[in-house]
Parts: structure tokens; sequence; C-alpha cells
RNA sequence: GUCCCCAUCGUCUAGUGGUUAGGACACCGGCCUUUCAAGCCGGCGACACGGGUUCGAGUCCCGUUGGGGAUGCCA
């Protein structure tokens, strides 16, 4: 049995991005759940709009994902003499021929097709004339079959195909050369020996071309996989252009690796009626059988959904660790690894759908200034908050310890002292003193997190703050 | 224009001739409750349309409509 292979090939002519990094994981994946391997190939035939740093970002983008490739990376760039053996070969054996027709003729014979009601395609002046090397500047194209179905049995769509009679000679070598991609693909994923080409729908028209290639250099041809494009709300196809839908980018937002691959996975696959995945899950039970036909939309909502789920299940250091970044940009400076901001952290955890809003909500601990809301003042530190506060504040001064119990118990008796006042007319204004909003944490966990001598002091503070504003009312 | 592909709740999907068409996200309501969440319970909500085939079609065939992709000396 031979081994089955995969490979990535993105072309580095941007950040990774999601459809991309979702061809990355299913070829991953696959190769994974076989036993096989997973190659990985920049294919940067494309000066101009090739660079390095793309490549590396994307490089990046997929360690981040977790997917490791097998082997060294391959640069197509570096596979140029092979490519261009593999045109000689094909002259040779007359699977191509030179054609010197000019640029513009050749537009000109697409426009007088298309006019006809045909498909525009190359006329094939070239073909029969058996232009030699010093024909002057030429391109090379490959000599397809004038009728006849070029088909094949795609492990997605079941048998696909289109007909021979629809497809020009195409180009395989430019005048100034160079190989073009579809020639350059197929000869590396020929001498790569890969088994399952997996890639976007986006290829399927392609994919004739460069079954013709295989044939024609007499290379077994490998199963082909064609995953339905992700698209955006109107249903086009992702775009660098219009959408922000880069690796890294999410990672900035605070989304985690692991919710961001079980999104992309069920993008267009699925088995049964699971929604979580692992890439270890996938590892044991990925096929292409679950890969469905149509079209996916990308759910943000969803996406959320999934990344508060892994935030909830991250243990403690590890949650540290990875929000730890956006803790610091929320500080302004490092932040000390404290009990208390562990403890909170674990209380942010379902308030939380990504580690960017964590760090938000952790905002409270992690300044000394409060930032007050103004509505949550407004509302909660008014006149008849006055006494409330006063009275938390002297007793918590002499509370015996500074524990959730404790602390209990001193609201009961703020409680008591003032003709029972629910709960809440007590939890509200001192949340509002002690984190400067409305949302928080129990009460009784938040001062716990604060701890007793900023507690008390933003008690003072949100003290003065009602004093002043009950003065400025009277003078106005 | 030409070729190719797709079509189940708003979204992701299960479904492989016989189901009250299931799940998840979102949404709405309730419970819980010191706020916000989380959690639990419940609700709304789909087979694009028209023909066939069949005792019986979401499932098979054809057409229509709608959407998408490809039509580069880009990858």
């Amino acid at each position: 049995m031979t081994l089955i292979r995969t490979r990535f090939a993105p072309s580095p002519t941007g950040y990774l991005h999601l459809g991309s990094a979702r061809t990355a994981l299913f070829n991953w994946a696959f190769a994974r759940h076989q036993g096989g391997e997973f190659k990985l190939r920049i294919e940067d035939t494309d000066l101009d709009r090739s660079r390095g740093e793309y490549e590396e970002a994307v490089l990046e983008g997929m360690r981040w994902l977790g997917l490791d490739w097998d082997g060294e990376v391959i640069r197509q760039s570096e596979r140029r003499e092979r490519h261009l053996a593999a045109t000689r070969e094909l002259l040779a054996s007359g699977h191509a021929y030179r054609c010197n027709c000019s640029r513009e003729s050749v537009e000109a014979g697409k426009q007088r097709d298309l006019a006809a009601g045909g498909p525009g395609t190359y006329d094939g002046h070239c073909r029969d004339l058996d232009l030699g090397p010093d024909c002057g500047e030429h391109t090379v194209r490959l000599r397809l079959p004038e009728e006849g179905l070029i088909g094949w049995e795609d492990a997605v769509f079941g048998p696909s195909g289109q007909d021979a009679s629809q497809m020009g000679d195409a180009i395989i070598q430019r005048s100034d050369g160079t190989p073009l991609y579809n020639l350059a693909v197929v000869v590396d994923d020929i001498d790569m020996e890969i088994t399952h080409v997996i890639r976007g729908a986006d290829h399927q028209a392609n994919c004739v071309l460069q079954l013709a290639l295989y044939d024609a250099l007499g290379a077994e041809r490998p199963i082909m996989a064609h995953v339905p494009l992700i698209v955006d709300e109107q249903g086009k196809k992702l775009s660098k252009r219009r959408n922000n839908v880069s690796v890294q980018q999410f990672r900035e937002e605070g989304y985690l690796q692991e919710a961001l691959d079980n999104w992309i996975v069920r993008l267009g696959w699925s088995q049964g009626d699971n929604e979580f995945f692992s890439l270890n899950d996938l590892k044991h039970s990925f096929s292409l059988e679950g890969i469905g036909r149509s079209p996916a939309g990308a759910d943000p909502a969803k996406l959320e959904w999934l990344n508060q789920h892994y935030i909830k299940e991250l243990d403690s250091d590890d949650l540290f660790q990875r929000v730890y970044p956006h803790l610091e940009r929320e500080a302004g400076r490092p932040v000390k690894d404290t009990p208390a901001l562990r403890r909170l952290l674990d209380l942010l955890r379902e308030r939380s759908t990504t580690l960017v809003q964590m760090a938000t909500l952790a905002r409270w601990q992690l300044r000394e200034d409060l930032d007050y809301d103004e509505k949550a003042v407004k509302k909660h530190l008014k006149p008849a908050a006055l006494p409330i506060l006063e009275s938390v504040l002297e007793k918590a001064q002499s509370i015996p310890e500074w524990k959730e119990d404790s602390l209990s118990q001193l609201f009961d008796d703020v409680s008591a002292d003032h003709d029972d006042l629910k709960l809440g007319k007590i939890a509200q204004p001192v949340r509002v003193a002690v984190t400067g909003g409305p949302n928080s944490p129990g009460i009784f966990e938040t001062l716990e997190v604060i701890g007793q001598a900023r507690s008390l002091h933003r008690l003072e503070e949100a003290i003065a703050l009602v004093q002043k504003r009950i003065q400025s009312a009277k003078v106005d």
C-alpha cells in the first residue's frame, strides 16, 4: 500500500486567511488520520507578488493553528529547472508546442470566438506549425485533445469533468521562458508523490488542464478532492480585499487556536451531530466523506461561542499565559501574576467571549485608577446610596477577615441596619464604587479579589464622589 | 457570452425512498439571581419552484429560478 501524502500549497501573497487555513487543516487532518504525510510547499513563482515576509506569516499561521508538516518546506521557485525539463519533455513527445502568436492576435481571436457565441478559447493557430526554438519570442502550449470528456472521480463531488472542445490549448511556459502555475503544480505534485490533492473548489476548472498534464507526462493521477468555498454574507468567495479574515487577526482579537480550528473544520465538514473537534479528534476521525458540497458561510457568533467554550476549558496556567499579552496591553505595563488575578481570570471565563474581552473586564484590577461609567454612577451613586456606602465602609474597616463569608455577613448586617434593605441595593452602589461599572463577578468575590486596602480606598473615593455630586446639585 | 458547480430553519448542518424532518449557533420567553454572565427549561424557525419515477420522495431523474466558481503569458 502506498503512503498517503497530501500537501498545502499556499502562495505567499498575503497573510494566511480563513479559506487557506481550512484547506490546510483538511489536508493535515486527512494525512494524519491516514497515517500519511502532510507537506508544505510555497508557491512563490509569481515573483511580482510573492514576498518573504508573507511566507513567514503563512508559516507562523500554520504553527499557531497547530498544523505541523513533514519534512522541509519546499519552495516552488527553487524547482525551476525541473519545471523547464518537464516542458522540454512535453515538447519532445509532441504533447506541447511552441506558439509565437502575439498577445494581440490571441486576444483578437478570443473576441472573435466570443462574438460568435463560443467559449473564447485559443484558436490553435500554431498547433500544427511545428515551430522550432528559433521561432522568435514564443510561449509553450499544451496540446489538448480536440474533443471528448476529460473527467475524473472527485472525492467530494463525484463524477466530474469537462468536454475538451470547451478548452483551448493552455500556455504552460511564458514567453520569457518561465513556467506557469498549472505546469509547476503538476510537476511538483508528481515529484512529491502527492496522492490526494485537497483544495478549494475554485480550482475545479484548472483540474481538467492539470489532469491532462498528468496524462501527457505519463504520470499517475492523484485523487482529487475539491472543497466548497467559504463565502461571505453576500455569498461571495472570501477575498483578502473585501473580508478581514487573516488568521493572525483572529489571534490578535483574542480567539483561541482551538476555537478557530474547530470553527473552520465545521465549515463544509461535519460528522453527525458533533460540534466539538480538537485537532486530536480530527487525527482520529477525519474523513473526506464528511465534506459537503455546498458553500459555507462563516458565522462569527458561532466562533464566539466556541471560543468561550475553550476558554472555559483552559487550565489556569495556560489561560494566564495566553491572556497575558492582552492584560499587559490593558494595564499599560507589566502585570504581576498573583493569586487574586488568577482568581479573577477564573471568574471571568464565563463572562468572556475573547481574551481581549477578558482583559477589558479585568480593567479595574489591572489599573489603580478607576474609569467610572457615567451612567452607572448616575444610577447607583446617588444621594440615597451615601449612608449605605458609609455603613459598608465603616463595617469593612473592622471586618475580621476579608473573605467571602465575612463579607456576606457584613452585607447582611448593613441590610439589617437599613430596614432590611434588599441586597441588590447595597451590592450595586458598592460594585460601582469598587469597579467603576455596573457589571462584575459576584460582589463578594469582586471585593475579595480587589483586597481590603484597595476596596476601602475606593469606597472612600466613591463616598467623596457622591458628596461632591450632592454639593454641585445644590449649587446648580 | 461559454463551461462547471451548488440549493434542508437567519447561519453551520444531520438525513443516503417510509422520520411528528434531528442537532448546534443566533434569536425570543421562563427559571436562577446582588449586576453581567454562565447554567437549566421552553419557544420560534427549513426541505426554492414545477414536472416526472415510485405504493411512497428532503432523499432518484428532468426542467425553471436563484446563487456561486472558472473563463490570465496570476497562483
